[in-house]
Order: C-alpha cells, then sequence, then structure tokens
DNA sequence: ACCATATACTTACTTAGGTAAATAAATTCG
DNA sequence: CGAATTTATTTACCTAAGTAAGTATATGGT
C-alpha cells in the first residue's frame, strides 16, 4: 500500500516538469534550467555550490545545466576571490525576461493546484516536508 | 509560494529514487527497473503497452529499460498472438529473489514515511492525487 | 483484394539526475 | 616554507525520461 505514495509521487514530479516543459518552450527554457534562473532571481550572483545546495541536487548536474545556459546566453559565469568557485548571475537578456516566465509559470501552476484549496496546499507541502530519512529534525518540520 | 510545493515535489521525488537505489544496489538493481518488476508481480504477464500505461510513462522508456532487464536476466519477453505486441514475464531468478527485495523496498519506505502517522500518510496520497490538469475528475479522485 | 490508417514497438537524439575519479586552488600542519 | 589534506569544479560514464520519426503488423473502407 506504501508503495503508492513514492509511486504517486514520483508520477506527479515528472508531470509537473512535463507540464513546465511545455510552458517554457516558447522560451527555449527546460525546468532544470529555469530553476536556475529562479534561484538566481531570487539571491543575487552566487557560486555553483550555493546552487546545487539549495537546489538539493549533486554538483555535476549544475555544471551541465550551467554550460548550456551559458551557451544559449542565460546566464554568466566569473571567477570569484577564491580562484576554484566561479560566480554565477543572469545575463542581461534572463534579467529582461525572467519576469514574463515567472508569470507564465505561476498560471500553470495555478491550473495544476486548481482542485485544493488554499488549505490543502499548505497541509500538502507540510506533509511532504515530513518525508525523508532520520535527518528530519524538528527545525525542518517547524520552518513553515 | 506555490513555487515551494512543486520543489517540494521534486526533491522528494529524487530523494526516495537514490535511496531506493541504494537499498538495490545489492540486487543489482535500479529504481525504475524495481517499478517494472513489482508491476509484473502484481499482475503477471503483460504487454509493453500495459506496462508503461500503468506507470505513466512513454513507450521508449519502457523499452529501453525492459532491454536493459533482458540483458541483466530479470525478465523474458516473446511474441504475442499480435506480432506487433511482446509479452513480458519475470524470469525464473526473478521470481525466486522479488519477494526479498519486496521486503527490503517495505523497509525503507516505512523508515522514510516514519515521521507521518498513517492517517497522515492517507491525507497525503489524498491530496497529491488531486494535483493534476483539468482531467482531475472525480473518478481519480473517488478511488481510494 | 488493396490501399490507407491505426497500433506496438524501436531507434536516435535531447535534458536531467547520479557516482567516481581528475584537476586545480586553498588551507592546515609539521 | 613545503607536503598533505580539503574544497570547488569538471570530466566520464551510467540510468531515466521525453519527443520525433521509423518499422512492422493489424484493421477498415471502398
Amino acid at each position: 500500500m506504501k508503495n503508492l505514495l513514492f509511486h504517486e509521487i514520483h508520477q506527479k514530479s515528472r508531470l509537473s516538469i512535463k507540464e513546465v516543459n511545455e510552458a517554457l518552450k516558447e522560451f527555449d527554457l527546460y525546468s532544470a534550467q529555469w530553476s536556475i534562473l529562479f534561484c538566481l532571481k531570487q539571491f543575487g550572483p552566487m557560486t555553483q555550490k550555493g546552487i546545487w545546495q539549495y537546489m538539493n541536487v549533486e554538483a555535476p548536474t549544475v555544471t551541465r545545466t550551467l554550460v548550456r545556459m551559458e551557451q544559449s546566453g542565460w546566464i554568466v559565469r566569473k571567477e570569484g576571490s577564491d580562484k576554484r568557485e566561479r560566480i554565477v548571475q543572469l545575463s542581461e537578456h534572463a534579467e529582461q525576461v525572467v519576469p514574463q516566465i515567472e508569470k507564465r509559470i505561476a498560471e500553470l501552476e495555478e491550473r495544476m493546484l486548481a482542485a485544493l484549496t488554499d488549505e490543502e496546499q499548505q497541509q500538502l507541502i507540510r506533509l511532504i516536508k515530513k518525508i525523508g530519512m532520520e535527518d528530519n529534525k524538528e527545525e525542518d518540520v517547524a520552518n513553515d
């Protein structure tokens, strides 16, 4: 029975990525790339480590995505004072377009969550956050 | 704010896959492969279409995974009466080992859901199922 | 019976994620 | 100071998922 839960999460994850990719098509962008743009918009220039830590993925994943985004002109990477690290920031083009994308994605999310009340959405986030391994202490659960 | 929800789903999806892969290592198996084994164990021999429809993925995804599983001896594919379709079933080896894997995965899931009561788990499934596009009618929500 | 269409699967190519190992810069310690 | 260790990023190789287009078998309409 519990299989159902992970099965369901896995499916909704794929579904949302698929829908986001569809919405991003007109901007020539992919979901993981958008996640990074969104992150940079929120926090300003940051190191690659900052990005993969926030996104909770491994370093190579971010490297690859950033290479593609640099090639397509969404981001710029420059050397930090610590020469090991590279500081990532939005390109001018990205700065201009990100608000439009944000709007488009917000509409999509609203459509996909239309069947849930605001209360249910909050409940859902609260419960999902509880999933995990032992390191799921109060601090993680408390920050809502 | 709503970004948080998809962000969270995406992360838990990755996390659960990562943990499942870790648990499956000793069986030389990957999460998507296990999903198919589980499916075949539940329903018995079925066509590839049956598998990708149940799993809610595209046909090529299943083709690829089955090719690997056939090579490593987990499944067998034979021609159906309709010569276009291929009927997939567990190998003898798989029949023997699947129960052990099932047990291992069940333990893992229990650990990952330890912070949620049974009631919360049911609630969580109910809410997740509500996520989707327009085709989210009563039938989908009612079947719990 | 034949041609057009539909269906089941496969192939080729793309993004996205992971691990392991390599590289290069910083830091620590004797 | 110099060698050893740690840290940030990259490279190489794996699974997983998607789309688009190709192949082969069934099916339907005239």
